[in-house]
DNA sequence: GTAGAAAGTTGATTTATGTCAACGTTATTT
DNA sequence: AAATAACGTTGACATAAATCAACTTTCTAC
């Protein structure tokens, strides 16, 4: 159950993290499933958790006056889940966040990441990376958007993530390249 | 010339930094002054160094096949400028960055991030709020861009920053917001 | 201080993408 | 299995923003 979470903090890091810390990790997150479209987030509340997805997906995203879904994250196996900003600040998220399939997820609370995460010696170095990486994408996309066409993102995105294809309907993932389904549907039945 | 510097860091850190560390800043952190249009980095280039900008003005961005600047980062006194993603994984940086203004800046080289910063007490603390305040902002940029309208996106960045006007000719903000600069003119002339 | 370049403005036109609507298909739920 | 809802496709039309072009104003460099 644990075994996606620790290789994939190894993966991330110089040195291997020892049985001790393994022993640790698995005190601190918990396991826990969510159903489709139960929520692991919502708009309004401050963000209390991280969780890592095992196994299913997710998006994030805001609601606007109409009700429309703005999907700003996707994320799938092996992917963090959380409003850091909204944690580290103590502000209420304007994010919704919530399963899109059955989706089993370790979530650690904030509480735990700041005091039981910390003594463990590899977390910084781990969350230094993480969030550059994020920090990387968040920048590809922007230029996308300011400077891409609608295929040319699509196509981008193909390229990149292709298992999101898979996983995610054409009406979320139009919404999270910015263009309506209307038009990710033309864009593949022209050119597929 | 270094006051800049060190007040920064310490409105980013829980304590003060220690007269020592400060010492040591000095000691890391080249002064250089930067001419008006000359480069700080350069598309193909491997980024070996950041630069804290005391004085000045500049932005980052990549050139297209017809010579079109893409700016996707504006940078002004109490700023850091790098391509971190070239610098940690060692790869070619897509972008330019050059300065706007006659421009002041302290240097710090990857060497010495790596080896003699790392000595000090503040700096992953340091880093660590720096890369999250940047992914923050990335994720709102990307969030403007696949839900608000030009005229959104332009109200949005006066409110959030003011100075930029000042600063940036209208061509390099319409570039930085997505748009052309026809469009911003025709918006800040019909509801100025 | 003058010449040339860059920036900014405005108008006419084009284009990519959004909106609205109708309809068939595929999933979900009970 | 039927009923309902969500998804995806297609067409007609609307619209925001890009493009192209001409022109004025403001910088910048020699």
């Amino acid at each position: 159950m644990y075994d996606n979470l620790v290789s994939y903090i190894n993966s991330h890091l110089q040195e291997k993290i020892s049985q001790k810390s393994i022993e640790k990790i698995k005190e601190i997150f918990k396991y826990k499933k969510i159903r489709k479209h139960q929520f692991f987030l919502q708009e309004g509340e401050v963000c209390k958790k991280a969780g890592f997805i095992i196994k299913g997906a997710m998006k994030q995203y805001t609601l606007d006056e109409t009700g429309k879904e703005n999907i700003i994250g996707l994320y799938i196996e092996n992917w963090w889940v959380s409003d850091r900003e909204s944690m580290s600040t103590n502000t209420k998220s304007p994010y919704f966040i919530d399963a899109v399939e059955p989706t089993e997820i370790l979530i650690i609370s904030k509480n735990d990441i700041e005091q039981k995460l910390k003594e463990l010696p590899f977390t910084v170095e781990l969350n230094n990376a993480l969030t550059e990486r994020q920090a990387y994408h968040l920048m590809r996309r922007v230029l996308a958007a300011n400077t891409l066409s609608a295929e040319q993102r699509l196509r981008q995105l193909e390229k990149d993530y292709p298992d999101f294809f898979q996983r995610f309907s054409q009406r979320i993932i139009a919404s999270y390249l910015g263009m309506t389904k209307e038009t990710l549907s033309r864009i593949r039945s022209s050119t597929s």
